[in-house]
DNA sequence: AATGAATGAGAGTTCATTCAT
DNA sequence: AATGAATGAACTCTCATTCAT
């Protein structure tokens, strides 16, 4: 054990245990599911006393609200990975699954605690707050990618935008939930989607 | 009134009671989630004292498994309602449509809970023993109905019936879980997918 | 040990748990003041566990509602204990100057507590509901001492019964917080109020 | 404007602190009583860390004194405000429920926290050092009049000053504990107490 | 003189489960 | 088949106090 070991030293500044905190409870919500979510263990896995948990993270509401942040946070910085000029529809759509395939490896976590907390939105208005316009963005950037690949016709002219992404998002989630082992039928759901959307020469 | 009336006595058969238990237990699963399901509240509902809980369904772990089975017995009544011979895939497939479309309006508590314990599932082996084979049945059947309209030329040859199948429920669970007024949203949908996987003559 | 031993037994009726955690939370006022009142220390006194405790008095709140509802029995129990017919008002006070004493020899943790009630009765509606009209009957008694004290002539004439019932009260109070030993102090208060109550021939 | 203005800089003189976190103090026992007392809410108030007043007021304890000290301070203060020489015994004691009167209206909160001090004095030796002497030093002000009337022969001559004095203190907490809207009963009270003790020519 | 961060001890409350009847 | 009473273990949250800066 070293000197500069990474988090369970003293007196870090408060951004920094908030940091830890949070990705502490996102481990733990992989593990147990939200339900299975208790204070006492984020304090023990960040080193802390309960006690200085609740001085940096106030109640259990505002530490659930705080991983959606996170999360939230988390999912714009990978948006944001790509360029996305100069591409068409379905250059972007490819763009997409990409991304996906890439969080369901490096990141797997991210989509179980998002399945976790778009159910736990149901229920608690400020998660609501924080989650609903997430899973509403993401719908919405592909409707958008739908609507451009309509105009420079790489998708079919007939295609509902707002019904196609819904479709796709569904796919998306749905594939993810069958098991992690999945990616091969997530291969031939794109492969399918996209037969289903192209312009047919 | 017959002689097998379920509810009347004060003394129940023991299957009597596993059934209103059964009962209490989704209603409040409905308005609280499965995180929110206390034995007590279900105790209360039924009118019995947990201790007689306990002797009817000896620990949560099995309550859920209860549930979980009781949901799956709804499924398949509900699945043998139609007559499904002598139709060909679209058709097939419309009226899979309806009777979601049926569900969602009649018994929107059955959804609500099948997602509940298929998010259950992956920690729970006992539910994942029910609730998995019920949500691959159900992708299963659209498998079918796709292999049955690829044959009979109501949807495209080149169809993958299995990532076919996987979209659509993605895109009905998704649905759902959009909102409960998501109803016009369901029929757009719907066209979409009709539009997707029909063959163009 | 015997058998018998006072209330350390399993399984007592509901009704004597109650009178049980009532004596050891009026036990534990008297030593700490309501403030200083711990369910945990009720529990050990009367030898359950706190979740027992919570069985029979659901909260808090409920259980000082419990305890100045025994103290109410109490106080009515002793004020029935002594004949009040065919006396006159000098008499009768005098006879209610022998029950205070008696109290505070007997039962003085009677009147830490009432005052500990009565303090908090001014931010708890539910303590407040319960405490007032008691000291508001203990007042009105005296004041109906004087009140019959006038009519046949063993008091002034010119007495304000109202006025004198709170002047009464206030020093048997106030006495009472001197300390345990004012008992002497006492009964010179007693003799002054005589004096000047009485009527002079 | 004066050199020494007490609140304006924002590092006051450690004196001032005090004074500063005294008045907050009494501000919050007169709203939550010395029981919902938290060093928390007093810093707040005061616009300071908890550290910095645990670094002027060492601990809770030398808080409670600190309050009582200052309330202390605040009696002897409003005992010196009216001159008493020259007056008969009479006259002082209507003085002396003037002046009641007065504190009753300009500082309600001096006779609550009073009240809430002496109670905490059964139990904090430290309290009690200062409460009972000042509540003493109050009866026997009360005394001391009663005395003189006797001597001065506006009082009756078979008085127990003393118990008189108790009588009186009595009373007037008594009084002050029924409610705030009480001041007409005060009035009845001082009337019956002057009809008591005056003597009849 | 002041502060952000940390903490031990403990508060009331909840819950699935069990026992005796 | 049913129940009132009991329980251990855990939960979130609070508080006065201390430490390092």
């Amino acid at each position: 054990m070293t000197l500069d070991q990474p988090s369970a030293g003293k007196r870090e500044s408060g951004g920094d245990r908030r940091i830890a905190i949070a990705l502490a409870a996102r481990q733990i919500i992989v593990e147990k599911g939200l339900e299975g979510l208790r204070t006492r263990d984020i304090a023990d896995r960040v080193g802390i006393n309960i006690a200085t948990l609740h001085y940096h993270v106030p109640s259990k509401e505002a530490l659930v609200a705080l991983v959606a942040e996170s999360l939230r946070l988390d999912f714009q910085a990978q948006a944001l990975r790509h360029p996305r000029e100069g591409r068409n529809g379905l250059e972007l759509l490819h763009l997409e699954f990409e991304d996906f395939r890439e969080t369901v490896v490096d990141m797997p976590e991210l989509i179980i605690i998002l399945t976790e907390l778009v159910e736990r939105a149901r229920r608690d208005v400020a998660v609501a707050g924080i989650m609903l316009p997430m899973r509403d963005f993401w719908r919405e950037q592909f409707a958008d990618i739908f609507r451009r690949g309509m105009a420079d016709g790489s998708f079919r002219p007939d295609l509902d935008p707002e019904a196609a992404a819904l479709i796709t998002t569904g796919a998306l989630s749905d594939c993810w939930r069958q098991s992690k082992e999945a990616l091969p039928l997530l291969d031939r759901v794109q492969a399918e989607l996209e037969r289903a959307f192209i312009r047919k020469s």
